[in-house]
DNA sequence: AACCATTACAACCGCCATGGC
DNA sequence: GGCCATGGCGGTTGTAATGGT
């Protein structure tokens, strides 16, 4: 067959490509796009609630909306749905979305039926933004910790000299420019903090995202009635609440900053399979943080952040020279278990003897070495 | 106060799956 | 089986809000 003839065949598919090509579900220049107004929120909702929804296309004609038909399908199903939940997400469900994001992967949508009320687009949205980041500072955090563990382990058997504390100080601690080359960390330092999210516009002062919004309003005043009449009332209702918006404080936000001061160890934490942009060193443990389980994380969040943030190797070590102190006590095991978890387990006997061969050689002790294992950078 | 960087989230885009004809 | 319309999904973008300097 000649090039010609390959041209033609080439052309001819392509052709046809062009031809069969869907043409769009709208023209982007006779409906309106962008955010929603509240009337337009108003109207779909009204629409919706009174006719139904069984066919996004007709719908905005049907309505008298000048959008998309996608456009309002999607702002149905990520917004004005009634069972919509808004609001924070608690700890279980951030647990739930990364246990099913370790076995689904980015299948939004199937993650979302295991979260009832939550969208895949809201799913996404915090994975995203918040999720992947902490759980990337978690499975860092981990580094730094088996690394400075390590360092402790050959600091006790081998009864270090002087010069072991530069030895520390260059495993336990990031360089600058090794920070700033993680992957997908905002200002390349390891401090993220999730910033407050910003509210809604429906969101009423007072009032959790949650408790008052536009759907709950509809489930309380029979917004789900047949009667037109009542439907529009209610509607009318919904928009005059709606807009005396101003910025709250949900009432999850103390939920959510303490799963955030949970997750942003700021250097300590766990391996994640999850993370496959982030590049793992070898040496880094693999576990599944999922294995925890729900329990497991809120003991996490139970514990005293200072203990957890400040310096995991200084609690580490605490947690042996004061067994009394019950956190204490779960610290440690929990730090066993995680190193069992990670087969890399220090038993008890092999605990005992490393501190009973530590004191006998005294070398440093991480309290005293407190200052060369950085976990932070300042 | 102004500017800039960053974050959170709503919305859009394009592809794919499905079902009806 | 092919075509088409529609809905669903995941990736990406746009932008308001927020915080830092």
């Amino acid at each position: 067959m000649s090039t010609g003839d390959n041209s033609l065949k080439r052309e001819s598919k392509e052709e046809k490509k062009k031809v069969s090509r869907r043409a769009p579900c709208c023209d982007k220049n006779l409906v309106k796009r962008g955010p929603w107004s509240p009337e337009e929120d108003l109207k779909l909702f009204s629409f919706v609630q009174k006719n139904g929804h069984e066919n996004w296309r007709n719908l905005p004609k049907q309505a008298g909306l000048s959008r998309c038909g996608k456009s309002c399908r999607l702002r149905w199903i990520n917004y004005l749905r009634p069972d919509v939940k808004r609001g924070n997400f608690t700890i279980e469900e951030e647990n739930t979305i990364i246990q099913l994001h370790d076995t689904l992967g980015n299948k939004w949508a199937k993650i979302a039926a295991a979260l009832p009320g939550r969208t895949d687009n809201e799913i996404k949205n915090v994975w995203n933004t918040s999720l992947k980041k902490k759980l990337l500072n978690f499975k860092r955090g981990a580094k730094n910790y088996y690394q400075s563990k390590e360092s402790i382990s050959m600091m006790s058997s081998t009864s270090s000299s002087s010069t072991t504390t530069s030895n520390i100080s260059s495993l336990g601690k990031r360089s600058r420019a090794e920070s700033e080359h993680d992957v997908d960390v905002p200002r390349g330092d390891d401090s993220y903090v999730p910033k407050k999210p910003r509210e809604s516009c429906w969101d009423v002062p007072g009032e959790s995202k949650s408790n008052e919004s536009i759907k709950d309003i509809s489930r309380n005043s029979s917004f789900s009635s047949n009667n037109s009449s009542t439907v529009t009332d209610n509607a009318d209702q919904v928009f005059n609440h709606a807009h005396q918006g101003d910025t709250i404080r949900s009432s999850s936000e103390d939920d959510r900053q303490s799963m955030d001061s949970f997750f942003d160890f700021s250097g300590f934490g766990i391996g994640l399979n999850t993370l496959e942009e982030v590049s793992k060193p070898d040496f880094i443990p693999d576990i599944d943080p999922l294995e925890f389980g729900v329990e497991s994380w809120n003991m996490w969040e139970g514990l005293d952040d200072t203990l957890i943030q400040s310096d995991p190797v200084q609690s580490f070590q605490d947690g042996f020279d004061n067994n009394n102190n019950n956190e204490e006590v779960d610290l440690m095991r929990w730090y066993q278990l995680l190193e069992n978890e990670l087969g890399l387990g220090v038993t008890e006997d092999q605990n005992q003897q490393e501190k009973k061969s530590s004191k006998e050689s005294e070398p440093l002790t991480v309290a005293e070495n407190h200052d060369e294992i950085p976990l932070q950078e300042p």
